[in-house]
RNA sequence: UGGGGCGUCGUCAAGCGGUAAGACACAGGAUUUUGGUUCCUGCAUUCGGAGGUUCGAAUCCUCCCGCCCCAGCCA
């Protein structure tokens, strides 16, 4: 993929007219260079994706690089897994990080001699109040802060407790780093912040190496200034911590200096973006895993169906700015059907089957039709598909009492078989007990194959059908969306995100023509009328394909059955 | 409540003193052997509100209102 491709539907926004104009004034002597900074202690979602544009988008845009840097401060939560995922992740949305793949823990040894550096300007000390001691000698928002009453040791003390600490010397929690700056400031990420804090905990890379760990505010400016960042672009959040970040770099930073600049982060309608969820719903098994397909994470997302260029062109498409936003699913589905329009194979499949005999259709008689596999795309090729005397359709494509609008099949009408014949309704077969229908039975008009009845009758339906010896069974999962609902226990306006667990649906009576036998894992098709299903490449099983739902064709399952 | 941000169509989002782009959604219509696709058409006399400056304001000024973020030894 190169530059072009990727800016083709890029639209401008606030960031680049920042980057304009530090560009033109020479800022970081013209260059460019951002960074994807995700901590690994989770898979990336949608909403990472639209910062994975962004600063991969921004670095091609202006023929400068984004780095891969892993932010790994805090060892709690953190894995290689994270790691390979991430980096699965962002290759298949179609970006690549060349050679310049960093760790924030690779960093240890120099944060910690920057520490040092800070200490001996006497721009740090060591604070030995506790956790709660430190909360409340921080003030509130409208009281003012306190200073720690070790706010003033001497750099030599500092010195050697901070080499304590890092020698583990101390139990966690016994000392903290703290930065010296303002315990009076209006803005609470000023008043004396921790820079450094004793964890024993193991780092998935380090191991035991350490027990010192600097804190994000410190090691984030830092690494983006050892790493040459120009524009180190985060979310709306960090705003209130500028100030620190501007003022470390000032304290040890001389040239280069990176810049921070915020923007939006992505809420979707119906869906949990929220990591700490997400990580609930994983490890406490309401979902299979991450890249369970109702997860909206780029591995769930790929697994469902999604293509990468449909995730990069809804990124394009919701834009960058500064004002909280909800943008709606739609937009997103949008993306993907407009992307598998394009390529998808057409196919018929019956997900809820009714049995459909063919009473004047001889007996034992197959006949193979041709297809295109696609109706404006003749290059898609075509495949065979039989058709016989008994036939299932879909259940809804046949009403009793059909309503107003309705054009399918019922009492008296006719319909076309898609691509075949038309066929008559004649009668039907209910099932005494419960009285639901079982079977029709209908005529066909063998004139109707390739064309409309010679007396020039109309026939409005299509509807989709396969043959009942051929077909092969398969299974087709159908996903609500994760809701986020009023909080039953909260207040009013309150909202809590869950996922459904009816959300997960397996038909396994559903029936699909012989030609989709060969799918691929991963391949995506339009099941005519039904929408986009995918192959699920993890389950995938010839002789029984699972089939993914990626999004119907209109905006919602029930929306047909609505009109009716 | 102190501080930091943000308010343009149902939802995103352009606009940067010269008279409200575009996308999704929605509503009509045309073509169609997918209720799909495609194609037309409609959809903010108004930019959170009120004043003011100006020939002219979404854009500048003043005040007000609303929403979000910050009191982790998370990021």
């Amino acid at each position: 993929m190169n530059s072009t491709q990727l800016n083709s539907k890029i639209p401008s926004d606030f960031i680049r007219e920042i980057i304009d104009e530090d560009l033109k004034m020479e800022k970081g002597e013209g260059r460019l260079a951002t960074r994807f900074p995700p901590e690994p202690n989770g898979y990336l979602h949608i909403g990472h994706a639209k910062s994975v544009c962004l600063n991969f988008g921004i670095a091609a845009q202006y023929g400068g690089a984004c780095n891969l840097r892993l932010d790994d401060t805090d060892p709690q939560g953190e894995s290689l897994e994270y790691v390979e995922s991430i980096m699965d992740d962002i290759h298949w949305l179609g970006f690549d990080w060349g050679n310049r793949l960093y760790y924030a823990s690779d960093y240890f040894e120099k944060l910690y001699w920057f520490a040092c550096e800070l200490i001996t300007a006497g721009k740090a000390y060591v604070c030995s109040l506790n956790a709660d001691e430190i909360r409340e000698y921080r003030g509130t928002f409208t009281d003012p802060g306190r200073e720690s009453p070790y706010r003033n040791r001497s750099v030599e003390e500092n010195l050697d407790l901070f080499a304590r600490m890092r020698a583990g010397e101390f139990k966690d929690g016994a000392h903290v780093v703290r930065a010296k700056i303002d315990m009076n400031s209006p803005n609470i990420v000023m008043r004396d912040p921790v820079i450094y804090r004793i964890k024993r905990e193991p780092h998935y890379r380090t191991g035991g190496q350490w027990v010192i760990y600097p804190m994000y505010d410190f090691a984030h400016c830092l690494s983006d200034a050892i790493e040459g960042i120009t524009h180190s672009i985060c979310t709306l959040e960090f705003e209130n911590n500028r100030p620190l970040y501007d003022w470390i770099v000032e304290q040890l930073i001389e040239t280069g200096r990176p810049k921070q600049i915020e923007f939006a982060r992505l809420n979707l309608s119906y869906t949990v973006l929220s990591k700490r969820m997400l990580i609930a719903l994983v490890q406490n098994g309401y979902v299979k895993g991450w890249d369970d397909p109702r997860m909206p994470t780029v591995a769930g997302m790929r697994r469902r169906g999604y293509t990468p260029e449909s995730i990069r062109n809804f990124c394009a498409v919701i834009g960058v700015a500064k004002k909280d936003n909800l943008v709606d699913i739609s937009v997103l589905e949008h993306c993907v059907r407009e992307d598998l329009n394009e390529g998808a194979p057409r196919a018929m499949a019956v997900l809820r089957p009714l049995r459909v005999v063919i009473d004047n259709y001889p007996e034992g008689q197959v006949e193979e039709f041709e297809f295109a596999n696609h109706p404006q795309k003749p290059e898609l090729g075509t495949r065979t598909v039989p058709f016989a005397r008994v036939l299932y359709i879909e259940r809804d494509d046949f009403q009793e009492n059909p309503p107003g609008k309705y054009k399918r099949l019922a009492p008296g009408r006719e319909v076309r078989l898609r691509n075949a014949y038309v066929i008559r309704y004649e009668r039907m077969v209910k099932d005494e007990a419960t009285g639901e229908v079982v079977e029709l039975h209908c005529t066909y008009d063998a004139e109707t194959r390739n064309g409309p009845p010679p007396d020039g009758r109309k026939v409005k339906g299509v509807i989709h059908w396969v043959s009942a010896m051929h077909a092969i069974p398969a299974e087709i999962r159908i996903y609500d969306r994760l809701f986020r609902v009023p909080d039953p226990a909260g207040e009013e306006g309150q909202f809590t995100d869950y996922l459904n667990p009816e959300s997960l649906e397996i038909l396994t009576s559903c029936r699909l023509e012989p030609s989709l036998k060969e799918t691929a894992p991963g391949k995506a098709f339009q099941f005519e009328r039904l929408g986009y299903f995918c192959a699920d490449s993890k389950d995938f099983r010839p002789e029984r394909p699972v089939f993914n739902r990626v999004a119907a064709l209109r905006d919602s399952w029930g929306k047909i059955a609505d009109r009716e």
